[in-house]
This record gives structure tokens, C-alpha cells and sequence, in this order.
DNA sequence: AAATTTGTTAACCAAATAGTTAAACTATAT
DNA sequence: ATATAGTTTAACTATTTGGTTAACAAATTT
């Protein structure tokens, strides 16, 4: 079963990476700490993946195509927008738990390589803004939710739900709180948040 | 005047220093780039600075106490709760324009290095939330805003306000608009935001 | 079971990079 | 003018790092 041995090394150097260069970016993460946290030999990263580059960039398309589904939770969902809103606020926090780096470094990658959008934009899955904008216009046609862009709204979702994490240690020494109150005040942040927009734009 | 063209080169090199270390973070920077940036030779940086990782921690603490006087128009300003979030959105917008990376250059190194916020507090000008507290809750207690914990709505606040400029790429890449329209949106938050906050707790 | 293909490793290489040194230059004080 | 302290540079060093090579091992095919 040559086929499922080679996958095996494949995904485990994948596996690797993804913790690497998600602590460290892509400047700050070194071939030989993946090999070695893959428990392989140097050279194999290179055999698999040829470059530090595209090795990258299979990681950094793997964490994409996670946080894409979370997006379009938002985006892309039938049900009714506060509804939407409560469990995108609700879930995402689990998403973090579980992928704790991974938005972080997605956005951070970004920053320093915004060309990078261009390559994933190009992929089928890219979320897309128009059906939420349709829901939004709606909702203020039937006298739902006061008038406001859904694009600011849509920042505002993402900004509320993101920013805690990513600002995560500076949040925490302004609000003056240790790890434990800080997950506290996260916890409650599931449905906090919802509440907090829902009461900004209902009418 | 011996003095005084030290201390320019001295400050040159900061400058330059600042420039690469915000857009390419700590393991990005590359010395010989700050040098040329700065129209020195390599090791005059080492002769004023000693490392990269003492010139790193000379701009990061420069970088910080930039940002803290502008956390601090939210935590620590006599003004009106609803005056200091106008405010504070009004003015956060020029501020990150004249300092593009700085925000998000301050977080990621905050988040790659959490041990860095130690050297933060015990700075005297570390901004502190107790007043903020105390503000909140008198104006719960006079009936002007709903009951809300003060780190949640300071956390909103700052979520709201930072977020887009760290976010942007992926953001743009969302709302599916370019620069300009993109820069056309963050212009109109410097309004929308504080009334979104404002009236999500005003009774 | 011989041959071929695939997977894995140790040793190596060249480029990049942080940091050093010693000499030269500049300005100021004596 | 000369000594002195501070400033600047070119050349150098040691180490790190991404990547390669060639030999070996294991599995697969014929």
C-alpha cells in the first residue's frame, strides 16, 4: 500500500507546517523545525513540497479553504439574519478553539502578501457578499432592521467576532484581566456580540 | 556639534528601522535593508544599537507609545461616554492613516512574543481601564446606556475601530470592492461606527 | 526473484545574515 | 598642531538556512 504510506508522510509534514508557519509566518518559520516536528528528514519537506514557498502556500490554501465555510456561514446561509447572526457569533468562537492561530495567520499573511488574494479569489469556494447584500436590503425593506450597508454590517459582524482573538494579548493586558477572566469574557462574547448587533439595528 | 549629528543618525536608523520592522515584522526585517534605508553602513547600526533585537525593541516601545495615547481617549478622557466614542472612531481613522502599520504591528509582535506585554505594563503611560469602568457603570445606573460589562463594550469599541485596517485585505477581498471604494467605506465608518455603538446601548 | 519505481536519509553546498574588527575620518578640546 | 573622543566604513567571520545530491531501503511490477 505504497498509497497510503506516502499520504501519511504527506499530510504529516502538512500537519507540521500548519503548526509552524501559523506561529511563526512564513518569515519566521524554518524547514528543519517542520522536519523535525514531522519527525522526518529535511530533505523529504523538499521532496514532497519542493520549496519553502509552495509548501507555504499549501498550508496557507488549507487554512483558507477552513476559514472560508465560517465566512459564508455569514454570507452564504438561508436562514433569517438575526438568526445568522446569534449562531455565526455563537459558532465561531468553537471554530477558534479549535484553529486558534489560524485566522490570525491568514489575515497576517495577507498583509504582508496582498497579492495573495488574487490566487484565492480565483478559487470556486471564495465566499461572496451579494446574497447577503440582498438579505440586508430586504430587511430594511420590511421594516426589519433600521438602513445600513450591508457592508458595514458586515464588518462589523466579522470585526466583533475576529478582533477578540487577534488582539488577544493586548486586549488582555488593557482590560487588565488574566487568561482565565479572559476566556470568561470570550465565552460570554457568544452571545454578547449577537445581542450587541441585533440591538444596534432592529427596529 | 558632535551631539547633534549623532543623534541624527541615531534617528535616522529608528525610522528606517520602524519603516521595515512594521511592514516586515521582527523575522522579516533584514538589518541590511534597515541600513540602506537608513543610508548607513551595517554596522553603524550595531554601534548604536548594539542588535537587531534591542533596535527591535526600541521601535516596538516607540510603536507602542504611540498607539497607547490613542487607547487612552477611550479609557482615560473626562468626556461624555457618547462624545469620547465619537470622538474616539472620528479620530482613530487620521491616526491609522498617518501610521498605517502600526496597529497591526504592535499586535502580531504582541502575539508572536505574549511576553512583551510585561515590559508594556510596567511602562507608567500603560493605559488602564479602571476609569472606564467607572464611567460605564455610573451611566447604567443614570439610565443613559443599558446594562453592559465595560470590558465588553470597550472590547466592541476597540474591535470595531481596529479591525478594518488589520483586516483589510481579506476584507476588500469580501466585500469584493477595491481600494478606493474600500477606502470610501472606512471614511463613511468614522461616522457610521460610533452611531452603530451608540445605538446598541442607548435607551 | 530481478528489475523498477518510490520513499528516506546523511552529508553536503551556496547564499544569506547577524554581528565583529580594525583602520580611517571628523570635530572638538588642549 | 596635537591629542582625544566619537563616528563611519570596508572587509571579514561564524552561523543559519533553504535546498541538493547520491546512496540506500522498501515496496511494486514484471
Amino acid at each position: 500500500m505504497d498509497k497510503i504510506k506516502t499520504e501519511n508522510t504527506e499530510t504529516e509534514i502538512l500537519i507540521a507546517a500548519k503548526e509552524i508557519f501559523q506561529q511563526k509566518g512564513m518569515a519566521g518559520a524554518r524547514m528543519q523545525e517542520i522536519a523535525d516536528k514531522a519527525q522526518i528528514n529535511k530533505a523529504l519537506l523538499h521532496y514532497y513540497y519542493r520549496s519553502k514557498q509552495l509548501l507555504f502556500e499549501a498550508v496557507f490554501k488549507s487554512a483558507f479553504s477552513l476559514l472560508a465555510p465560517q465566512l459564508n456561514k455569514v454570507l452564504n446561509d438561508d436562514s433569517d439574519l438575526f438568526d445568522k447572526i446569534r449562531r455565526f457569533t455563537e459558532n465561531y468562537v468553537s471554530f477558534v478553539i479549535k484553529h486558534p492561530y489560524l485566522p490570525n495567520f491568514v489575515i497576517q499573511e495577507l498583509n504582508k502578501n496582498p497579492e495573495f488574494v488574487l490566487k484565492l479569489r480565483s478559487e470556486k469556494s471564495f465566499p461572496s457578499i451579494d446574497k447577503f447584500k440582498l438579505q440586508v436590503s430586504d430587511a430594511i425593506k420590511q421594516g426589519v432592521i433600521k438602513p445600513i450597508e450591508a457592508e458595514q454590517l458586515f464588518i462589523n459582524i466579522i470585526s466583533l467576532n475576529i478582533f477578540p482573538f487577534i488582539g488577544e494579548p493586548l486586549l488582555m493586558a488593557l482590560v487588565n484581566v488574566d487568561k482565565d477572566s479572559y476566556n470568561k469574557i470570550l465565552e460570554n462574547r457568544k452571545t454578547e456580540v449577537a445581542e450587541f448587533i441585533i440591538n444596534s439595528i432592529k427596529i
